[in-house]
DNA sequence: TTCCAGGGTCCTA
DNA sequence: TAGGACCATGGA
């Protein structure tokens, strides 16, 4: 793996040699919510942190303060030897012409808390939708920051009213969030989910209210840098359709992951919802 | 008007 | 244990 190095420019961090990162792809591919791309440059709030990120070459342009950029470090996952992964996974035939469409293809390592709301917002419902609905939530429960709203603490949601969570558009999920909110501010270790077996992760993440396994993978996959979950959605499926030629159950889909993408069937996953939700745009 | 979206819960057989 | 009805919402 190539050493990336951080220089200090004004305001700004210069992330140097950084290859594999395409901010485009990486914050438009559904597998977060809060960052938008304003002249050139992607911003967002994940917790309480803000920041921007715009790619240059061989590297890119981050702001944020001092105190934040080991934390937006982790979040963009820039230790993480994607060239490695990438070799693995272009052995195979499917994904290998997926990698060369979307370079820079990255998982990010998020706020657990505000993954694990999101992604029960995600439930039979739309990135646009879902972006909407976040919104809502930080601007009515987050904290003002100098850019943006935090998003709530667990506290805050745990003591919200039903019909203000209804307001934000949530809907039916809106029980959801504030069950799971009160089940975390009792308190949650989520670090030991990082090491556990995967079905046990996901066993422990589904006793949470709105989230079955397909959520559990996706909280797994993106905020606790679970890179062998799967998480089967509906893109997901047609894809497994298109791929094996017949119609199969979720489990039967993981297992099938599991034993052709191994220890990258979260990277694999990601490519092929990316691309076949967008693929029809261009 | 109908379908669909990064699904989950609950009930029934 | 598996399968299906039901659940808000709004854009296409």
């Amino acid at each position: 793996m190539r050493e990336y190095s951080i220089r200090r420019c004004g305001d700004e961090y210069i992330i140097d040699n950084l290859h594999d990162f395409n901010a485009d792809i990486i914050f438009d591919c559904g597998q977060c919510f809060r960052f938008t791309k304003k002249d050139k440059y992607w911003q967002g709030v994940s917790g309480h942190h803000f920041a921007k990120v715009k790619d240059i070459e061989n590297g890119i342009i981050l702001s944020c303060k001092e105190a934040d950029l080991r934390y937006w470090i982790n979040y963009l996952d820039l230790s993480y030897d994607y060239e490695k992964a990438k070799r693995e996974l272009s052995l195979d035939s499917v994904i290998k012409p997926l990698i060369s469409l979307m370079p820079g293809m990255r998982l990010l390592n998020q706020d657990f808390f505000e993954c694990l709301i999101s992604f029960i917002i995600s439930s039979n419902n739309n990135i646009l939708r879902i972006r909407g609905i976040i919104d809502r939530l930080c601007a009515r429960y987050g904290k003002k920051l100098d850019i943006g709203y935090s998003f709530p603490t667990p506290n805050s949601l745990a003591l919200a009213a039903e019909t203000d969570i209804l307001t934000c558009g949530a809907g039916y999920r809106a029980p959801y969030i504030i069950k799971t909110s009160q089940m975390i501010s009792n308190g949650f270790d989520y670090n030991s989910l990082k090491q556990m077996p995967l079905k046990q992760a996901q066993e422990t993440l589904t006793k949470f209210m709105g989230v079955g396994v397909k959520v559990a993978d996706c909280v797994l996959l993106f905020s606790l840098g679970r890179k062998d979950a799967f998480p089967v959605d509906t893109w997901i499926r047609k894809v497994m359709h298109d791929i094996c030629h017949e119609r199969l159950n979720d489990n039967t889909i993981r297992e099938y992951a599991k034993k052709r993408f191994g220890k990258n069937a979260g990277l694999a996953n990601q490519y092929l919802f990316h691309y076949n939700r967008t693929k029809d745009d261009s």
